[in-house]
DNA sequence: GCCAAATGTGCACAGCGTCAACATCGGCGG
DNA sequence: CCGCCGATGTTGACGCTGTGCACATTTGGC
C-alpha cells in the first residue's frame, strides 16, 4: 500500500521502487523494517509490532534489525512516528477534498466538523494505528520527557526547548484551526489560550473510549451522533 | 479500601476475610493471582501482566494459573476489572470526603469538578493502572461487543442487552452526576441527552493525553491549569 | 473410608528480544 | 587496480514468555 515515510533523510539517489534486490546486503532495510512493522501495527496494535515478524517479512535475520534500531522499543518509537503522521496526513486529507464556502464563518465552522470527524473516523477505521500512535511501554520516558519545560500554552507561535507538543503535526493543525475560529468571530478571544486542552481532549477521548473503552458497544449510528453531541458541546463552551 | 501502598515490596494487601480455613493446599489462588497481576500492572501498565511473574508471586507454579484462568488474556480481563473498580473507587472517595455546600447549585458544581479532577488525578497518580483500565488488547473482542447492540444514548435507566454501557460503575456515576446538574438548572434539559459522551470525553482525553500523549510534556502547573479550562469548557457548552 | 473431582507440579515446546562471534559486501586510500 | 576496513547481514545461543500434557496431591461427597 501507500506508505507515509517520515525519515529525515529522504532518499535521494536513485533506488528501484519495484524492490528488486537479492543480494546480501538489503537496499535501505531500516526503512523497510519499519513499514513491515508499521504494518504489523495496523493490524494488532503496538503489541503487534514483533521485531522478528518484521525481519522476517524484510526478507532478513532478526540480528539484522540491530544494525538499524537498538531494541525493540526503537523500532516502536519508529512506528509510533509514522503512525501520527498517518493520523495528522488523514486530517489533512479530509481539509484538502473541501470546496470552500462563501461564508467564512460557515466554512472554518464546517471544516472544524470536518476535522474532528476525520480524527475520530482515522481511529475508527485503523484502530491498530492509532493506539500505536499514543501507546507508551517505558513511563520513564514520559516522565524525562515531562521533565523538558514547554512555554505557557497560549497562542501558537513561541514554544521553547527540544521536546516540544507542536512536534505533533494533529496539535499543530488543531492550533491553526482554533485561530482561524477566533479570526471569523466564532470561537471568543478570551477563550483561546488553552483551547486546544478541551479541543483536542475530546475528540481524542472520544476516540478511545469508542476504539478501547465502553463506547464500543455503540452502534455507528450512536457512534455518529456522539461526535456530533461531543462537537456541538465543545463548540458551544468556546463561543462567544 | 483502595488505600495507595507506599510499600511494593511485600504483600500488596488483598484481605481475604471469608474463608478462613486452615492453610491446606493453597488459598483461592484465583484472587492472589489477579492481586498479584494488578500490582504488575499498577507499575508497568497492561504489557507488565505477565502471568508467570504473578504465579511466582503467589509462590505456585505457572501452570497453576491455568486452573482458575484460561490464558494469559483471561487474567488481564480480571485485572482490567479490578483497574476499573479501582477508578469508580477514587471518584467516589473523591465526593465522599466533600462537605455539602449551602447552595444546591454551587454544591454540585463543586461536586462536578472534584469528581473531573479525580478522574485525572487517577490517571496521573496511578498511570499503570488507568491505561490497563482501558487496554484492549484483542480487537476482535472490541467488534463482538460491539455487535450487541445498546439502547440509545438517552437518558439513564434503560439499556437492553448483556454488554451494557453501565457495567462501566465510573460512567454511572457521571450519568447521575449530569441528572443532578440538570435538576439544579445548571445544564440545559434539552442538553441532557447524549451529554455523557461530551462530559467523559474530555475527561478521558485530558487524562490519556497527559500520561501516554504529547500532553506529557506539560508541568503539574499548566495541567492544572488545562484540567480547569477544559472543565469550564465543556460545562459552558452544556449550560443553558 | 474411598473415590472422583479439584487443584497444583514437572517437563516440554515454540516464539520472543537480545548478545557474541563470524561472514560478506562495498567504498576508499594506496 | 587492489586490498583493506567499516557497514551490514547471518548463525547460534541464552533467558524469558505463554501454554499443552502427563502426573501428583488434596479435598469433599457418598
Amino acid at each position: 500500500m501507500d506508505d507515509v515515510s517520515s525519515t529525515p533523510a529522504a532518499t535521494p539517489g536513485a533506488t528501484e521502487p519495484p524492490t528488486r534486490r537479492s543480494r546480501y546486503h538489503h537496499g535501505d532495510l531500516a526503512n523497510t523494517l519499519a513499514t513491515e512493522a508499521t504494518a504489523l501495527a495496523r493490524q494488532g496494535g503496538p503489541t503487534a509490532v514483533v521485531l522478528r515478524e518484521a525481519a522476517r517479512r524484510a526478507g532478513v535475520s532478526p540480528t539484522a534489525a540491530y544494525r538499524h534500531f537498538a531494541s525493540h522499543e526503537d523500532l516502536l518509537v519508529a512506528v509510533r512516528a509514522r503512525a501520527q503522521e498517518q493520523l495528522a496526513g488523514a486530517m489533512e486529507q479530509a481539509l484538502r477534498s473541501l470546496p470552500v464556502l462563501p461564508d467564512p464563518r460557515a466554512d472554518i465552522l464546517r471544516r472544524t466538523r470536518v476535522i474532528a470527524r476525520a480524527y475520530v473516523r482515522f481511529a475508527v477505521d485503523e484502530p491498530g494505528l492509532f493506539r500505536t500512535a499514543f501507546s507508551n511501554s517505558d513511563p520513564a520516558r514520559t516522565r524525562a520527557r515531562a521533565a523538558a519545560a514547554v512555554s505557557p500554552p497560549g497562542s501558537a507561535g513561541g514554544t521553547a526547548g527540544g521536546t516540544d507538543i507542536y512536534e505533533y503535526r494533529s496539535f499543530h493543525i488543531l492550533g491553526e484551526l482554533l485561530d482561524e475560529l477566533v479570526a471569523t468571530g466564532v470561537v471568543a478571544p478570551e477563550r483561546r489560550e488553552g483551547a486546544e486542552f478541551p479541543a483536542w481532549s475530546t475528540m481524542h477521548g472520544l476516540a478511545t473510549l469508542i476504539i478501547d473503552g465502553p463506547l464500543a458497544v455503540l452502534t455507528p449510528e450512536q457512534q455518529e451522533l456522539a461526535v456530533r453531541v461531543t462537537l456541538d458541546t465543545v463548540l458551544a463552551g468556546l463561543a462567544r
